[in-house]
DNA sequence: CCTTAGCACTCATTAATTAAGAGTGCTAAC
DNA sequence: GTTAGCACTCTTAATTAATGAGTGCTAAGG
């Protein structure tokens, strides 16, 4: 596994120059491009080798090499410069998130359209999930006769709402009451907690303290199915694309038909629930090509972190893009916007330190 | 602008030619499909007739004929016919919006699903915007130390939130009046009402019942700031696309360069809301080719219906594809899903009576 | 033993040429 | 007014040829 210094050399050269051109490179151009002080000849000697070592492969017998995707894992894993970004660049996403929207959302919203800009590929990120952290307040609104709305925050300031069919005849007081109690029990629990179990207490703790108990219980069933649906929703729909058509305008996808299945890909919400959660949980991770699971993805690059709120990995920021993928780049933008995000989430002035 | 009737049904037998098929549309082609009756030499006079008058086009000499814009346009005033939907795609439609989703998001998403699904083409919708209803609720809900989740709630049951950093010091007890102060001048007044005015005399009404004015005020102004981003957000922000890879499919955008400016326009989301709101109030409306004011709209078409909440216009559905679009079929989808839409966001069980 | 110049060979890309076919427009006959 | 016939136009597809980038191999040089 290990490669001399000069092989290193070379084969950095060759993916830097297909990263940027997306030509097969040649051995002649590496020989002028980069001054490695050796003949071209030397140069094929040494990709022969690479080729064979399985770093680099050839479209075919009189073309350049491309690099493997075992090659774009060397480069990541051992010969990657993050390059630091222009002190503009760097502005340019502090600014963003200078005057920062109050809705989570937005705020998620604005970072895909950002992050999507700054890379020139395309962003996916899933927004943050309320079943896993602890409910702060349940209410129940009525909204004309028959209907409300069930509002549900937690401790990071999510809000997550739905309508519900309010039992016949039902009053507000015992809305009320029926908020209060459940309040007074689900508080503190995640939405994940709320099992079975906590449903028959409640089931009987409103027996004992309300009239009327069929309605009350008739509302309390809804609540639950709403917790339930809300659970699947979270984890199934809240995903933001940015940047979609970026990929439109990699000369890898200047086949119509390649382009279609990608951009079909990204509208099936729940393959890329998927590819954003079996992950590793921490730091930077980067899938090359055929290391991703889905099929789709195989020539598809995509680097991915985590961010948090209130100290929670709560959610995923991503970056998709040909496998021929400026990774240095896309990891110092996505380190910085991670950096902003979970600040800005936590409702922390914005303010990165260096 | 009269036609002879064959002449109407040649310019029929044309266009619904080439929307099937995109390929220009000879006399040999026409004569011996739909039977007229008379011979191709008598069909090309007639179309030379009907190029002459606009409703034709000719790519070059030696092809077929396509539709102008203007054919379109007579053909969508005068000699559409609605196809009746089959019974099993009604039953689909039907289906889809039977297990109801709760949240107004939601059901807005998958409703630009099924209708890009069914149609083909790409769906866009513009969700309901809370500026224009009445107030119901304003809540204002303490998370951790210094902030708080502002819960605003309307008629019809559309929720808003945001957070807020709380003044230094203030104490639960003192949230709860003010919002319930607030409530009572808020309710049943719009956002759009909540104007200069309406600050002011609040303001007034919080230094008369509380302590601590500063304290209070300090949190007014800060409602206040939020209802106003909120007003800009959901004119700004508020649109769900479906299908958008659809556009793909249509043999008019093979060519990548013209995909992507499509596309493109599809992530503006200001184009998009203006492309939305600057139309017809009522009823289906259809704009053909050059009839779009956006210029990167020239060679497409649109046809958008509004739909409603409580009796009240309140959003946008469209479907946009190329100018050759199934205007039949797409009418008739988008008239079943604006009243399943209409029906469901009230709140009724949905059953579309026939 | 590693490096390099030289050269034959491969193969994709591009341009040029040709052939085929679809459709029109016109004319003349019905 | 309608239609058959035919010459003409222009696109599309297929063939062929030319170009050129890049390799692999061999043999000479340090």
């Amino acid at each position: 596994m290990s490669l001399d210094e000069r092989k290193k050399r070379i084969l950095q050269a060759i993916i830097d120059s297909y990263i940027d051109s997306a030509e097969p490179v040649g051995s002649r151009f590496i020989a002028r491009r980069y001054d490695l002080g050796v003949s071209p000849a030397t140069i094929r000697n040494e990709m022969s080798d690479l080729e064979e070592l399985g770093y680099l492969e050839q479209p075919h017998t009189s073309a350049g090499r491309i690099p493997s995707d075992k090659g774009y894992r060397f480069y990541v894993d051992f010969l990657l410069e993050i390059h630091k970004l222009a002190a503009r660049e760097v502005a340019h996403i502090d600014d963003w998130y200078q005057n920062r929207a109050r809705e989570i959302d937005l705020q998620i919203q604005r970072t895909a359209k950002i992050l999507s800009q700054m890379t020139n590929y395309t962003s996916l990120i899933m927004g943050p999930t309320l079943s896993e952290q602890e409910l702060r307040y349940l209410q129940i609104l009525p909204i004309g006769e028959s209907t409300a709305v069930i509002v549900l925050v937690n401790e990071t300031g999510i809000v997550e709402h739905r309508n519900v069919d309010l039992p016949d005849g039902i009053r507000e007081e015992e809305l009320n009451a029926i908020a209060e109690i459940m309040n007074e029990r689900l508080r503190g629990k995640t939405l994940d907690d709320v099992k079975e179990a906590l449903f028959r207490e409640l089931h009987q703790e409103l027996s004992l303290r309300l009239d009327r108990i069929h309605l009350a219980q008739q509302m309390l069933e809804q609540v639950f199915q709403i917790m339930d649906e809300t659970v699947l929703d979270c984890q199934e729909e809240r995903i933001y694309l940015g940047g979609a058509t970026n990929i439109l305008s990699q000369p890898e996808f200047k086949d119509i038909e390649k382009a279609r299945l990608v951009l079909g890909l990204l509208e099936e919400e729940k393959t890329l629930r998927q590819v954003l959660t079996d992950l590793a949980p921490e730091g930077i991770t980067i899938r090359i090509g055929h290391e991703n699971t889905a099929v789709e993805m195989q020539n598809l690059s995509m680097v991915t972190a985590r961010y948090e709120i209130g100290g929670k990995l709560v959610g995923t920021i991503g970056v998709l893009g040909p496998t021929r993928m400026d990774y240095g780049r896309v990891v110092s933008v996505m380190d910085r916007i991670t950096r902003h995000l979970t600040n800005s989430l936590a409702g922390k002035k914005t303010r990165c330190e260096k």
